[in-house]
DNA sequence: CACTTGAAAATTTGATCATATTCTAGACGG
DNA sequence: CCGTCTAGAATATGATCAAATTTTCAAGTG
C-alpha cells in the first residue's frame, strides 16, 4: 500500500488495481496546496524535481483541473490503467485530494478525447476496444502519421534530429532490458516529437489523442509478448530524415505504424 | 423565477450577439428541473416537441452538462457564435439558469474538442481559425470523409439513400431561398448521415469534430458570398451511392469537401 | 436441504449548487 | 504613461440530493 506522497505528479502510479479510490488505502495525500501548484509542462512528462525550484519568472499556478488532467492522461496513455478499468470521480477525489469539479472536468476531457467511455449509467471506465476500433485506428493513424512525418521532416532542424536520435537511443536500450514501461513511454516521445517538429497543431492534436484510445491495449499487448519483437522502423527513417527526404520519412512512419498496430491487433485477436 | 420552461434544447437561440452572457435580455429562461428533463438523442437536432411526450419507455434524465453541452455544441457548429467570440461560464450560468459545474463540464469538452479555445488567462473563446489551420483542416477532411463515405456506400441500404435524398432536396431547397441557416444545418445532416452509415464510430468522431472548427468561419464565409454558389457536389454522389459503387463514392464526397473548404479558404483570404 | 430468486435496506457514487477564494482586466489617480 | 485599486470572473471546495450498486435476508422451488 502506498504510503508516501510525493506531490501529484509522481503518486498515482500506484493505483492500477482494481477500481481506482475504492480498494487502496486512504491516505492523506494532498494536492500541492495553492502555493506548491507551479508551472510544468502542459505536454506530457513530468519533471522529476517538483522541489522549491520555482525561481522567479515563469511562475505560473497550473489550475488543479489541468493536473488532474495531465495526471489521469498520463495513466491512460502508458497503461497504467488497464482497458475496462472503472474510473470513479469520488475515488479520484480521495485519492488526489482535490475537490469534485476538477475532477468531473478532467473526467470530461478525457472522455470526449475517447480515452475513457461514459457507459450510460452514469460511470465512466477505460474503453476496451474490439477489433473493428483497432482497424479504425489503424486506418487514422496511417492517414495522419505519414503527413505529419512529411511536414516534420521538411522542418528538420540537426537540433531536432539529434534530440530524437537520443529518444531512439533509450528505446533500443529499453527494448534490450525488457523495460516495457520506458519502452510505451518512449516510443510515444519519439512521435510526440515528430509532432512537435510538424508545427501542424490541428492534425497533431487528432494524431496524438489516437494513441489515448490504444494506450491501455498496448500496454497488455506488450506485457503478453516482451519488448523483443516490438517494432522499431525508426532506423530507416532517421536516415530519410538526415537525408531531407520527407517521402521517405513518411513512408517510414507509416511502415512503423501499420506494423506496429498490426501486432497489436494480432496479439488481441489471439486471446 | 422562471415561469416556463421549454427544455433546454430551445432556448439559447436568443444569444448570438456580443459576449455571450452578459449584454443581453435576461430571459427568466431556466433549465430543466429534474423531473421536467427527459431523454432526447446525443446526436444533434433537437425534436420540436419537447411536449410531455415522454410517453412511457426510454424515460431518462439527461444531465445538465450534457444538455448545456449540446446546445453550446449546436451554436458552434451552425455559426450562431462569431469566431472570437468570449464564452464566459458566468454569461452561461445566468442565461441558462445552470450551475458552474454542469456549465464548466460543458466548456471543459468543447474545448478539448477544439470548437473553443483556451486563451491562457482563464478566459475562454470561439476560436479564428487562420489559413494554415484552414490548410490543416482541408487535409485531415480529405484524409477522412473519402474513407467514411466508402464504408457508407458499402453499408447503404434503401432507407439510408432515401433518407439522404430528401436531405439533398431540402439542402437544394435552401439554397435556391438563400436561407444560410438551413443550408449549414442540412449540409451538416447530409454528411452527419453518411458518417452514420459508415457505422466506424472513431473515426466519425474524428470527422465530426473537425465540423466545430470551421463551424463558425463557414457562418460568416455563408453570410458574406450568399448561398448561390455554394458547392452541391451531392448528386454526382448520389449516383454513386446507388450504384453501389464505394469508390466513385468516396471520390464523389473528396470533390465535395475539397471545393468546399477551398472555397472557404479563398473568402477568408480575400478579406 | 441446498439453491436460486427477489425485494428492500444500506452503501457507494454521481449530479448539482452555493459559497469562499484567487486572478485578471480595466478604471482611476498620480 | 505607469502603478494601484476594485469589480467581476474563474477556480475550487464541501454540502446536499438523487441514482445506482451491493448487500442482506428470507421466501419459494426443485
Amino acid at each position: 500500500m502506498p504510503e508516501r506522497n510525493f506531490g501529484v505528479i509522481n503518486l498515482i502510479k500506484f493505483w492500477r488495481y482494481g477500481n481506482i479510490g475504492l480498494h487502496q488505502a486512504r491516505e492523506n495525500v494532498q494536492l500541492g496546496t495553492h502555493n506548491e501548484a507551479r508551472f510544468a509542462q502542459m505536454t506530457s512528462t513530468a519533471r522529476a524535481e517538483p522541489g522549491p525550484t520555482y525561481a522567479d519568472e515563469n511562475i505560473q499556478r497550473i489550475p488543479i483541473h489541468q493536473q488532474v488532467y495531465q495526471q489521469l492522461r498520463e495513466l491512460i496513455l502508458f497503461g497504467e490503467l488497464t482497458p475496462g478499468q472503472p474510473v470513479t470521480i469520488q475515488g479520484l477525489v480521495s485519492e488526489l485530494g482535490a475537490g469534485m469539479t476538477p475532477v468531473r472536468e478532467a473526467i470530461r476531457r478525457l472522455t470526449s478525447e475517447g480515452a475513457l467511455e461514459f457507459q450510460g449509467n452514469r460511470r465512466v471506465c477505460v474503453p476496451t476496444p474490439d477489433a473493428s476500433s483497432i482497424e479504425e485506428l489503424i486506418v487514422a493513424r496511417r492517414a495522419l502519421e505519414p503527413e505529419l512525418a512529411a511536414r516534420a521532416a521538411r522542418n528538420a532542424t540537426a537540433q531536432d534530429i539529434r534530440i530524437l536520435n537520443e529518444i531512439d537511443l533509450r528505446l533500443d536500450q529499453a527494448i534490450a532490458k525488457g523495460d516495457v514501461g520506458t519502452y510505451l513511454r518512449e516510443n510515444y516521445a519519439f512521435h510526440a516529437k515528430l509532432y512537435e517538429m510538424a508545427k501542424s497543431p490541428i492534425l497533431t492534436e487528432i494524431a496524438d489523442g489516437l494513441w489515448l484510445r490504444f494506450g491501455p491495449s498496448l500496454r497488455v499487448v506488450c506485457g503478453r509478448m516482451g519488448t523483443q519483437n516490438l517494432p522499431d522502423q525508426h532506423k530507416e527513417m532517421m536516415d530519410a530524415l538526415r537525408a531531407g527526404d520527407a517521402e521517405r520519412t513518411a513512408k517510414a512512419i507509416e511502415d512503423d505504424v501499420v506494423q506496429g498496430m498490426e501486432q497489436m491487433r494480432q496479439a488481441m485477436e489471439m486471446r
